[in-house]
RNA sequence: CGGGGCGUAGCUCAGCCAGGUUAGAGCGCAGUGUUCGGGUCGCUGAGGCCGGAGGUUCGAAUCCUCUCGCCCCGACCA
């Protein structure tokens, strides 16, 4: 490609609706374009990069045994009502009435449209396992797009969907399916983490992640330098380790004049944090909550949420605190009537807490679970923290901030169930059949590929996601020789198979030079009369500094081996 | 949905507070000369319904009202 040609102009001046350093990369190098709030054009210089990343993910899911294929965009709600997800997805469901009135929804995962397609064609269990799969775009109607291609709403992602008889089939298709991803990350040269993630409300019971990791990640990551556990800092658990309270002494009312919050009633009492009891407020779908955990701890709203089972949940108001009869600052679960409670299950397991009094500047002594109030449900719901304790080895946990680029998860029977996903065992027998969904989003992927390989000048390519493999810079100085070089070196080059872009332009060493920069391409060779000179040209990879003179005559053997070594490190 | 910010040339912005010739600059673009190993320096030129609608006024980019859009923080994100 000639770059006076390429369509999509590289721009000096930062655009001032970028923040995101990839955003800022991709709208310079003249990769993408907005055209509303998460929906972008892609240009051809990111296109190319995309489908780099989508040949990769193709071939490593034929390799597993997946087969391809198309589902549409457009389904009906119905379909979207049977499974019940309407609900679970909301407002972030993209509906439309066709010319009848009829409801339709722009499939923002295919799941339901999936499995209705399998329950056609599928009726005995000599058709399972299956690994089907497409590359296709999702729409979602984010509540807050952001970060340019981090988190939109038009979007391309690779699905694949696994149908097996039971657990051992589907636990296969899913060390399968976590052995393809990574080996995608690695073969584009993008090293991620992998963490045990939230499977939601819906989801089964195991639930990877792949985190890109970068500071601008959305995701926090609590991760174990001693054992290697990790996980989403939704999902992560931590040993809270047993206070000894000692024997269950009596109730004690003890004013605290002016204490509200947990540090000042701790300091003022003299007793550690770990022996009091901290009090949150939800509004579970509706319903006020009242939600207790050791005083040390900070509540997990994603675990309260799944302990909940509930769709929507917020903090409540102080005013709902209020009116919920409860005093704010000095809010005790003991004798609060009908509320329903939840308690982190560090509570029960701890004697003599000092809590709330429900009356103000007062708190109580030695408060039991069990004894003085019962909690509707005990669950894990602590948040993590760096620092805290590794529940599997003990040693001090860590923190790192990530990117999702890719999300695996056992879906279980809940689909094939509500949509009538049945196969027939060697008994002929029905059962519903196995579900597992496996996703990578591919801008996603592409922005954390940048997020993740920059420096101040511009984008670093891993080669082999790289639009282009050599930039070829000519320095001409109305030197013929060194257009004619350039333009035999170009078409040898091409003829090797190696992508080239040819900046055959007038401008000057130094445009040239920054926009290469800028552009990110993995090997940069400059022709010049200087270099000619020495019958040479010089090869400089985008990650140094320094540069190598080859002669012209092995400057296409040099760059072959460049590349390949290039797509092999990676 | 709550909070904050912003819409003026393809891009980055000034002008608005305090209304008044023909709305400006830099980058980019076209032409031209110059320079040539890290965004060279000139000259000439094209390019604007000042996001949209309504209002106030002799007169609105500027003041008022409404609206649309975009960005950031939070909520949200199977």
């Amino acid at each position: 490609m000639r770059i006076s040609k390429l369509f999509g102009k590289t721009q000096r001046e930062i655009p001032a609706e970028a923040d995101t350093i990839s955003h800022q990369l991709l709208l310079r190098a003249g990769m993408i374009s907005q055209v509303a709030a998460g929906v972008y054009s892609y240009l051809p210089f990111a296109w190319r990069a995309l489908r780099k990343i989508e040949d990769i993910i193709r071939d490593e899911m034929n390799r597993a045994g997946g087969q391809e294929l198309t589902l549409p965009v457009l389904q009906p709600l119905e379909l979207w009502q049977e499974s019940g997800r309407d609900q679970a997805f909301g407002k972030s469901l993209f509906t439309l009435s066709d010319r009848r009135e009829r409801s339709l929804v722009l499939g923002p995962t295919h799941e339901e449209v999936i499995t209705q397609l399998v329950s056609h064609h599928v009726q005995s269990y000599r058709d399972l396992p299956l690994l089907l799969y497409q590359i296709q775009t999702k729409f979602r109607d984010e509540p807050r797009p952001r970060g340019g291609l981090i988190r939109v709403r038009e979007f391309t992602m690779k699905d694949l969907y696994s149908f097996d008889v039971d657990e051992e089939g589907l636990e296969e298709s899913y060390q399968k399916m976590l052995q393809a991803y990574k080996n995608i990350f690695n073969r584009c040269g993008l090293p991620t983490m992998l963490v045990e993630a939230d499977s939601g409300a819906i989801g089964g019971k195991d639930s990877h992640e792949f985190m890109l990791l970068a500071e601008s990640g959305e995701n926090e990551n609590i991760y174990c330098p001693g054992c290697g556990y990790a996980a989403n800092a939704e999902k992560a658990e931590i040993a809270k380790g047993t206070i000894d309270g000692g024997e269950p002494l009596p109730l004690e009312e003890v004013a605290t004049p002016g204490m509200t919050s947990i540090e000042q009633v701790s300091g003022f009492l003299g007793v550690p944090q770990n022996l009091t009891l901290k009090a949150v407020f939800y509004v579970a779908d509706g319903e006020f909550i009242f939600v207790v955990i050791r005083g040390d701890l900070d509540v997990n709203e994603t675990k309260l949420q799944n302990a909940l089972h509930c769709y929507e949940l917020r903090m409540a108001t102080e005013a709902e605190v209020i009116e919920a009869g409860i005093v704010p600052g000095s809010a005790s679960p003991v004798g609060i009537g009908s509320i329903r409670i939840v308690s982190d299950d560090s509570v029960p397991v701890t004697a003599n807490l000092v809590g709330g009094a429900n009356k103000p500047d007062t708190h109580l002594k030695n408060v039991n679970h069990s004894r003085d109030f019962s909690a509707d449900i005990v669950a894990d719901i602590a948040l993590a923290h760096a620092g805290d304790t590794c529940p599997k080895c003990g040693h001090e946990l860590e923190a790192t901030r990530g990117i999702e680029v890719g999300h695996i998860f056992k879906v279980g029977t809940a689909h094939s169930e509500k949509l009538g996903a049945l196969y027939a065992d060697a008994d002929g027998v029905s059962h519903p059949i196995i579900m597992g969904c496996y996703g990578i989003g591919l801008g996603r992927l592409l922005a954390a590929a940048i997020e993740q390989n920059h420096d101040e000048k511009g984008i670093i390519w891993p080669m082999p996601i790289a639009p282009y493999q050599v930039y070829l810079c000519p320095l001409y100085r109305d030197n013929t020789e060194v257009s004619e070089v350039a333009e035999r070196l170009y078409t040898e080059l091409e003829a090797e198979g190696i992508k080239v872009l040819l900046d055959d332009r007038t401008e000057s060493p130094g445009v040239k030079f920054n926009d290469a920069d800028l552009l990110g391409i993995p090997l940069r060779v400059t022709i010049s009369p200087r270099t000619l000179e020495k019958g040479s040209a010089e090869i400089k990879r985008r990650t140094e500094r320094e540069f190598e003179l080859a002669p012209l005559e092995e400057v296409t053997a040099r760059l072959k081996e460049l590349v390949a070594e290039g797509i092999k490190t990676s």
